[in-house]
DNA sequence: GCAAAGTGTCATTAT
DNA sequence: CAATAATGACACTTT
């Protein structure tokens, strides 16, 4: 959902859905995708329909694998999509369910997912019906509100987006959510009850989360119902179970935003098509728990023209850099140079800073530092053990106090890019969930790859742009985001949050300090190098990668000697130490082994004791009798005299023939002697 | 406070 | 020859 949320907020969603709207279709051409591919699509959502992955899409900021930069989405591990977030295959099945030739690629399409997972599918066919059937009238107004941006008329695309709403129209878009749908028939009526129900759920937030929780878990469970593929998709690792919670409200707030998608896209098609999107406010955004229940509603207006014609400076961005280098207009980077979120750019002279698909939140609306706390704020403190190294980096406080401007007016800074990434309200929010399209565009998309800092390597800014496309590796993406902006927090109404993952209540002050020295406490001295040098690689990765990958890394990004050294020393340090451990193991089991050979002899040796003391008693018994056998012989035994014979002098012999002679003892030891010699003699 | 065990690291050698 | 594994030794931490 975070990547269907990126993409959307960075603007090849309402791109998407604009041209639709003006084909009277609303369905995603997969083609369309290819000629303008987003620059947040996804790899693996191309996979999952069909498309190529490589080539197309080497601009995705998102990382092929998860690990530093998965934000609580990815895998640190591996490169599978969020669990926590309907895959696209499982929206596309869903929605196929419906028997509507339509795939989902949008935020609409999410939602009308989210409808059907939550046991809606009639609310939801009805809303295909719907939009399909206001999307001839529609289509007009979206193009109206959008095109104009895209064809830059104006030759300022943002001009559209500075123009703001009217207080009035604000007021009336809260006001009368429902009462601007005209009745066009029974999709349209199907249409205002659900409209009606979303909106009835901005008075009632704490029921529109019940159900928003509700719908995760029929969600959940009609997920489970799928087909094997699905499942195989949408299996959840253990890590990412034990992030239900978290994994629930992000659901549950992305199921919001795309509430307001629909709604306002749909109310807008169906009642206003001769207005333009900008009638159309955030506030209409149904809020749920603890996101509407904190805030003022009028204070966190985000206009959807905004978005419009910031998603459309992208599309323009795009098609002017047909090469994916993109470049800016310096007329508009100068134009308005108040706008924070644009300050980065201005300080870019050289084009070459500007990598592919970079400066995105360059394009995207500030974000409300009130929206941005407030969601913070729902976030569950038990995500922190879930971020990995990376995340951490981006928000440790420990860089915190180095301000963005210094960066920038210290070109040597070793600091690095990330240091202001560090100073967003990125990575927890990011990470999570976002609540609004602003807020995921603003903050978190900068953030999740400002790692890309990777270096410091603002006093190369040329070397930026040495970015191997081609590269599979996740690293390759990392780079492509060195130039984001970060300079939103820069404003003044929001000092706090900026250097904050969100913001603590004062008594949680407490407890953040003790995390975040806990943490730091908790990292390994290379952890901490790595930190500090800005590694974009936990030093789990720069352990177990491959060697040939390691290579690469080190030879494709530019990399201090520094920042190689460590690299090279975290490798050997970490292999040693598992090499350590190995060894210590291997040693332990030797001597477990010797232990166990130790007690097997021993036991061997007292039973060979008692063997050998069973023989000596049976030799012992032996020699008795014998002996008992001799005395009773020769007390029988007489000689010719007929007196007994002394058994001291005589001894009885066996002859050869069996016979037995009685001879003195003295002939006995003179034959044994012979004997003996004879059998010396013999061998 | 001390001793033993555990752990990380370095140097060296082996593979 | 480079990379890695193995291992003794040492220092430090934990128990």
């Amino acid at each position: 959902m975070k990547h269907l949320k990126r993409w959307w907020s960075a603007g090849g969603g309402l791109l998407h859905l604009t041209v639709l709207l003006s084909l009277g279709v609303l369905r995603v051409d997969l083609d369309l995708y290819l000629l303008l591919p987003p620059p947040t699509l996804l790899r693996d959502e191309l996979l999952l329909l069909g498309g190529p992955a490589s080539s197309a899409y080497a601009l995705s900021p998102l990382p092929a694998s998860g690990g530093w930069g998965r934000g609580g989405q990815l895998h640190p591990k591996g490169r599978e999509l969020d669990p926590a977030a309907p895959p696209e295959g499982q929206l596309l099945r869903k929605v196929r369910a419906l028997g509507v030739p339509f795939i989902p690629r949008t935020r609409v399409d999410a939602w009308l997912v989210h409808s059907v997972a939550a046991g809606d599918a009639d609310e939801a066919h009805g809303l295909l019906g719907a939009a399909a059937a206001s999307s001839a009238g529609g289509a007009g107004a979206s193009v109206d509100g959008g095109g104009q941006a895209v064809q830059g008329g104006s030759g300022d695309p943002r001009a559209a987006r500075s123009r703001p709403l009217g207080a009035g129209e604000e007021e009336k878009a809260l006001a009368e959510p429902t009462a601007q749908v005209p009745d066009t028939g029974g999709c349209a009526s199907e249409e205002n009850e659900v409209l009606r129900e979303k909106h009835e759920g901005v008075d009632h937030s704490s029921q529109h989360e019940e159900n928003e929780e509700r719908a995760s878990a029929q969600k959940e469970n009609s997920f489970q119902q799928n087909n094997e593929d699905e499942n195989k998709i949408a299996e959840k690792p253990d890590w990412e179970a034990e992030k239900s919670t978290e994994s629930r409200n992000e659901r549950h707030l992305n199921g919001t935003d795309i509430s307001f998608s629909l709604e306002d896209l749909l109310q807008l098609l169906s009642s206003q098509p001769e207005n333009s999107l900008e009638g159309i406010s955030l506030g209409d955004i149904p809020f749920s728990g603890s996101i509407s229940d904190g805030m003022n509603s009028s204070a966190h207006h985000v206009t959807f023209s905004q978005a419009i014609s910031q998603d459309v400076n992208l599309h323009e961005a795009i098609l002017l850099c047909p090469n994916n280098t993109f470049i800016r207009d310096p007329v508009a980077k100068t134009s308005q140079p108040q706008e924070p979120f644009l300050q980065f750019n201005s300080h870019t002279t050289n084009p070459e800073q500007s990598l592919p698909g970079t400066n995105l939140t360059g394009f995207l609306p500030p974000v409300d530092n009130h929206t941005r706390n407030l969601t913070s704020q729902d976030l569950d403190l038990s995500i922190f053990d879930e971020i990995d190294l990376m995340s951490l980096l981006a928000t440790e406080n420990d860089l915190d106090q180095i301000d963005i401007s210094q960066l920038f007016d210290e070109p040597d800074s070793e600091s690095g890019l990330s240091l202001d990434s560090s100073r967003n309200s990125t990575s927890i929010t990011k990470f999570n969930s976002s609540p609004s399209i602003c807020d995921e565009g603003a903050t978190g998309y900068s953030s999740d790859y400002d790692l890309g800092a990777v270096g410091g390597y603002y006093q190369e800014p040329s070397k930026l742009c040495h970015v191997d496309h081609d590269s599979g590796f996740h690293g390759d993406l990392t780079f492509q985001h060195v130039t984001h902006n970060h300079t939103y927090h820069l404003k003044p109404s929001a000092p706090q949050s900026t250097s904050e993952p969100f913001s603590w209540p004062g008594k949680s002050q407490k407890i953040r300090s003790r995390y975040l020295e806990d943490t730091d406490r908790n990292l390994s001295r290379d952890e901490r190098h790595a930190k500090a040098l800005h590694i974009p690689f936990s030093v789990d990765e720069i352990v177990r990668m491959p060697v040939d990958s390691f290579n690469s890394m080190l030879s494709r990004y530019y990399l201090t000697d520094l920042q190689v050294s460590l690299l090279r020393d975290i490798r050997r340090r970490g292999k040693n130490k598992v090499a350590a451990q190995n060894c210590r193991k291997r040693k332990l089991d030797i001597i477990l082994n010797l232990e166990y050979d130790v007690c097997n002899l021993q036991a061997k040796k007292e039973m060979l004791k008692r063997e050998r003391a069973q023989c000596n008693k049976a030799i012992n018994i032996m020699k008795q009798k014998l002996h008992d056998l001799y005395r009773d012989i020769f007390s029988r035994l007489r000689d010719d005299q007929g007196r007994p014979v002394n058994p001291n002098l005589y001894a009885l012999q066996c002859s050869h023939d069996g016979s037995i002679l009685i001879i003195p003892k003295e002939l006995v030891a003179s034959g044994h002697k012979k004997e003996t010699q004879k059998g010396k003699r013999k061998r």
